[in-house]
DNA sequence: TTCATGCTTGACGCTTACGTAAACGTAAAG
DNA sequence: CTTTACGTTTACGTAAGCGTCAAGCATGAA
């Protein structure tokens, strides 16, 4: 049955803090908010690949300007357990709403793509007539 | 020369709060942060189309996870004066810097949908087992 | 005149998301 | 054995972004 011989890596607070550049404070931060529960080996935080994707998502997230309360709600659709019928169809309702959020958001971004390069534009005319009008 | 017989819309500040949705202390907090700089007809002020679009692109801002202070950068960049060689230079500097964020979102928001239609598959595929094993 | 509406300016309160010490434990290195 | 590095908890501080009174002015209708 090839019990998977991966070495299940893990990581000390201050590596992932290093590699995903955020500070011990924030991360743990993030535990005490739920999103992240490491193993703790006496009382020292070991973190496993489970709780460094999630890191990964929240700071996702937060990138996507969701707050902490919202991103645990998404973060903890990806595993959940199958569940009664119930909480299958919540789910549902959840990335249908979900999706509505960050699809107007893209909206949001290409508009401001779109102006940002008009901006541009306006700006590049401006310095070639700056630089033509004076020697 | 049919100089524009536009009738130069104003609206009131509950106007602008019903419209888009936001509190007057909102509104009038994002004066207090530059953002917004209304007429003022005695004491009481009065909104422009000027300022009917800068609350609409700080709304968008905010939407995007932008911090108010980001979103004064960004807006001011929209009705720049043409000003001097050193400043255009910083503006298209400023928009190469926005637009890198903004495809940074893109590219969150669209990992972030793919991951979601991951999970709606495996719920479907649950609900639907479910659904076949018990009557 | 009185009342209701809608506006104004303070000013204190609250939540979020951490920053920033303080004070302590542990384990390897010099 | 002491230093250094790395970890821990507890707890107060803070900046952003408003919410929420309180108290007052102006104006038109009843």
């Amino acid at each position: 049955m090839h019990n998977s011989q991966v070495p299940a890596e893990t990581w000390s607070i201050a590596e992932l803090a290093a590699e995903y550049d955020v500070t011990l404070r924030t991360i743990r931060f993030y535990e005490d908010r739920g999103l992240l529960t490491p193993e703790r080996r006496g009382t020292t935080r070991v973190y496993h690949p489970r709780d460094r994707v999630r890191l990964a998502l929240v700071l996702r997230g937060k990138r996507l300007g969701f707050s902490l309360d919202e991103i645990a709600k998404i973060v903890d659709m990806y595993d959940a357990e199958p569940g009664e019928e119930g909480q299958l169809v919540y789910l549902l309702d959840q990335i249908t709403h979900r999706r509505t959020e960050l699809e107007q958001r893209r909206r949001d971004i290409e508009e401001t793509l779109q102006d940002l390069a008009q901006v541009e534009t306006r700006c590049r005319t401006d310095l070639e007539a700056l630089r033509n009008g004076q020697t």
